[in-house]
DNA sequence: TTGAAAGACAAACGATCGTTTGGTATACTC
DNA sequence: GAGTATACCAAACGATCGTTTGTCTTTCAA
């Protein structure tokens, strides 16, 4: 019979974990050194590697808990709605709150570009498209025009959410419903008369 | 009579930023040593200093003529076009290009955040919102449905534009023209019947 | 032809990086 | 209640970071 793991008591895993997600979605990977997660947790640099063996696999288990948060998230705005737009929308809605204000570790999946850390690279695309592949199913669910390129349209939308990370600013004219409701109906309506 | 500033023959300070901007797009400023910068022109690290101050100020100098690039590069493909949609559209083809295959320096100013390197962030933010004025401008002339939020849909446009950097592979289906080309016609004819 | 300045070399500075090692106290297992 | 594994401390490792200093050669202006 195998042991279970259990925890001390002890363990500050969580908060390291949160300190992580806080500090890599305010300064980035690189511009984040182990020290400042230690110093945030109030402990010992080397004592972090008590649960990672290296800063990249730090990061991962932080990317793994962000895809799992934002997932939650879209899939339970999802829930409530029928239409088909109508669940793109929340989808949309949920996916840029967590990115924009209340999620850390959601945060960092965006900010974080996985090329950037080459020694986690496979394992974090493979953890963003596990999580692309919600809103693949949504799009795929659109009446849509003939011809129109679902890809495309994704890559678009979420594209146009994910680079709002760069311009947004808590107080400006736009919250992150409005975002969402902006973009969704610029691409429902179109331009022409 | 003030003297006027000569370069000395053997200044290569051309190729020094030409290796920058080919260093900095690939690996990020962060990811980018000086040393990296001047092994790439055969120069010894602190000679670097003979040009720049700090790293900070090569990066500023890199993105000034990344931008002063696009901005060309929109302007001149803009110049042959009346239409304000065929406008923005090859604008936006002179983008993507831009900052997917042909200009180290204007790829840059798209890939480093320039909150990642608060030493040059007003710096770098003013470059970039002088080229976005390009885009405004553009959107201006576009003749739009009734109560459509222009500032809205330069995000979204330029979101998604910018956003291709994370997911564009060169052999891929979608090559810089076709992006461009799809998003401006999502954008043009909306999705409803 | 002389002098000042530019551009680069050679070598090193202190700081910080991710990580390792060895010891210790605590908690859980049997 | 003895033994083991966990979680952490304390201290240091070598490597690399951006940058500085001093010297020398080359170039151009006067």
């Amino acid at each position: 019979m195998t042991s279970i793991r259990k925890s001390h008591i002890d363990s500050r895993l969580p908060q390291v974990l949160d300190e992580a997600a806080r500090l890599f979605r305010t300064q980035g990977f690189e511009g984040t050194s182990v020290r400042d997660i230690a110093r945030a947790v109030g402990m010992l640099p080397g004592s972090l590697y008590c649960h990672f063996s290296t800063k990249e696999e730090l990061l991962s288990a932080v990317y793994v808990k962000g895809v799992q948060q934002i997932s939650h998230a879209v899939q339970t705005a999802v829930a409530g709605h029928s239409d088909p737009w109508d669940r793109l929308e929340v989808a949309c809605i949920a996916h840029i709150e967590s990115i924009l204000h209340e999620d850390d570790y959601a945060q960092v999946v965006i900010r974080v570009r996985p090329s950037d850390v080459p020694a986690a690279l496979q394992n974090l695309i493979e953890l963003r498209n596990r999580y692309e592949a919600l809103f693949i199913s949504l799009i795929k669910a659109l009446p849509l025009r003939r011809g129109t390129d679902r890809r495309a349209l994704r890559l678009m939308l979420m594209g146009a959410l994910n680079w709002s990370q760069t311009w947004y600013r808590p107080n400006g004219k736009l919250n992150p419903r409005a975002i969402a409701h902006k973009f969704i109906t610029l691409l429902r309506q179109g331009q022409e008369v």
